[in-house]
DNA sequence: CGGCGTTTTGAGAGAGCTCAACATCGGTGG
DNA sequence: CCACCGATGTTGAGCTCTCTCAAAACGCCG
């Protein structure tokens, strides 16, 4: 999930000096639900699963890191994690340790607030991610989207990265999406340049 | 959004009661994009609809909160609101006033952490809510509900609500959970019982 | 040149949505 | 006490739209 806000933005340049880095293997566990926690990580390479298993035992997805995300953050205030973290492809993550960041907190009231505020964001922007899941047109999901990720002047829309990306990010197959992409731009409404996409007009 | 916490859980009764209550009309403007920020909101009562307006003009919503929905829990930290706040329906709202928060929260850590605390888990909440919608069966989908909301004995869900709210938690008709409900009923996977649910057995 | 991943387009099928009818329950008022 | 009403719950039938499976063009890099 493009979270948009990098975590040297919140985050004090003398915690991210604390920070290690790891290396997992395909289907190797980061940790597991209960086990004490280290802190939290960021994903730098790969995917990271969170999950648990249900009743009869079957997994259950949380979440599907990516690189740049940042997994467990409620690990700062729980002293066992909540479920298991499984690299779901070789990964590397960087684990920031709980002792270090809480001591930064406790040290820089600023840097606590910076944190919080981050999150408050993250929940704004993760509701809005759900309220898109709601549109069941591929085609209202799409402009919704694009209303929402317009840049300054509300009519250009950078790409974060290969269509494939932003289909699974839309939730919608990527199939799906360049059809729809050439209908919008067959219709005049929008015009596809080199890693952007241009909004022309809003439909009546 | 079911938060699962409640917000005494979390506010300082000091704050709590400098909270102000507004009855809002079908329609009426809570706030607005640019306005100068108060503080942020319950929802008691009805539904409040955060959106923003595209450049075409069209809104463009992002949330929309029911009962016991916490909104613009950001606003501690801006200046200003940076969406529209518009009753969905006759509505009640409470306000807990930035300046007493803030100066809760700067009087006791703890009430700080606590909130702090309180977004990280909606951050994971929302995250597997956004997983949940990744699931394309209604049936799929309904299962991944059930095992993330079962109870300590991993077998007996209880309802919120009515099935309509569920259905709309779930981003599915009603009708389709309905019919789905009836066929986990009568492959003998689960039992419905007054205001919950019961997992008789997993899929093998 | 020969892979490999992304981008595109085609055709078919399945699943959930839409529209519609009806049952049920609680409350309200004649 | 009963008729009426609205909201929830339930089931049926058809239709649309996206997913799925396939195939091919394109660009990049060794």
């Amino acid at each position: 999930m493009p979270s948009q806000s990098r975590i040297d933005d919140w985050l004090p340049a003398a915690v991210r000096a604390a920070a290690s880095e790891r290396r997992l293997k395909a289907g190797e566990a980061l940790f597991r639900l209960g086990d004490k926690t280290a802190g939290f990580y960021e994903v730098i390479a790969g995917r990271v699963r969170l999950a648990r298993v249900d009743a009869a035992g079957h997994e259950v997805v949380l979440h599907v890191a990516r690189p740049g995300d940042v997994i467990a953050e409620a690990s700062l205030f729980s002293p066992h994690y909540h479920c298991d973290a499984i690299a779901g492809s070789e990964a590397t993550v960087r684990l920031f340790p709980k002792r270090d960041v809480l001591a930064a907190f406790d040290r820089d009231p600023q840097a606590a607030q910076a944190f919080t505020a981050m999150l408050a964001r993250q929940v704004m922007s993760l509701r809005a991610r759900i309220e898109q899941r709601n549109i069941r047109s591929a085609r209202e999901r799409l402009r919704h989207w694009l209303a929402l990720n317009a840049g300054g002047d509300g009519r250009t829309v950078a790409l974060p990265g290969p269509l494939k990306e932003l289909a699974a990010e839309l939730g919608l197959t990527h199939e799906a999406l360049y059809r729809t992409l050439a209908a919008l731009e067959r219709s005049g409404e929008i015009e596809r340049l080199e890693g952007k996409i241009v909004i022309v007009q809003g439909r009546r």
